[in-house]
DNA sequence: TATTGCTATTCATATATTGCGATATTGCAA
DNA sequence: TTGCAATATCGCAATATATGAATAGCAATA
């Protein structure tokens, strides 16, 4: 139905899930690849590499957003986006080692 | 237009995209974080973990398959899955170390 | 104030995804 | 051969997603 069922599964898949599907995209997963070696950069950045149109890019940015994968910093003339460590590091934690020892539900 | 651009990205990033597109959807990661336990499952076993018709999970194991996360070895009887650990391999180092040494293009 | 630069939002459209029931297929057993 | 069990595939409906043009909002600057 295009509707993607939670009911029956455990609150962690359907997270890990959410955000997993947010990185599986070219676009948003070299925006993250930019900001895990840039640091920062803001929106314009963004546009010099990817080979899509200025509001495409502002939506990758927010669905990224959405999914706490990375922070925007508004300074007035521009947004500074960043990396959200915490949760990066949540993805890489689970698909480590949560993953095998969590199976309950 | 709900066709994803890959023109214009690295054939890494495309590929990776595409793996965790798979693994963004809970009963598809559902499926992995069993098979990382059990080392391997018939589709019967997933039935009765998933809350999803037999259809549906069948079409979740053909997607898998598609990206080679899993492979299903046909027993005759029924068909034994377990995962591909080298694509397993492959999505965990380029999360944890390529993503940030491969920048170029 | 008018203009420019930057970003988000809205709109329209094409395409993809998810799910399920029904049906087909395959192999084994009786 | 007939029937059953396990899977896969087909076809459909509902919904989500990706893209870009146009537009809007805001801050800095001329």
């Amino acid at each position: 139905m295009g509707i993607t069922k939670t009911f029956g599964f455990a609150f962690k898949i359907n997270e890990t899930a959410d955000i997993l599907k947010a990185l599986g995209n070219p676009a948003r997963l070299k925006i993250i690849q930019l900001l895990l070696q840039s640091k920062s950069c803001v929106c314009g950045d963004f546009l010099e590499v990817l080979p899509l149109a200025q509001s495409t890019v502002s939506k990758h940015l927010s669905e990224l957003k959405r999914v706490k994968l990375i922070k925007g910093k508004d300074t007035g003339n521009n947004i500074s986006y960043s990396i959200n460590e915490k949760t990066w590091e949540k993805v890489k934690v689970f698909l480590l080692t949560e993953i095998q020892f969590k199976a309950g539900d």
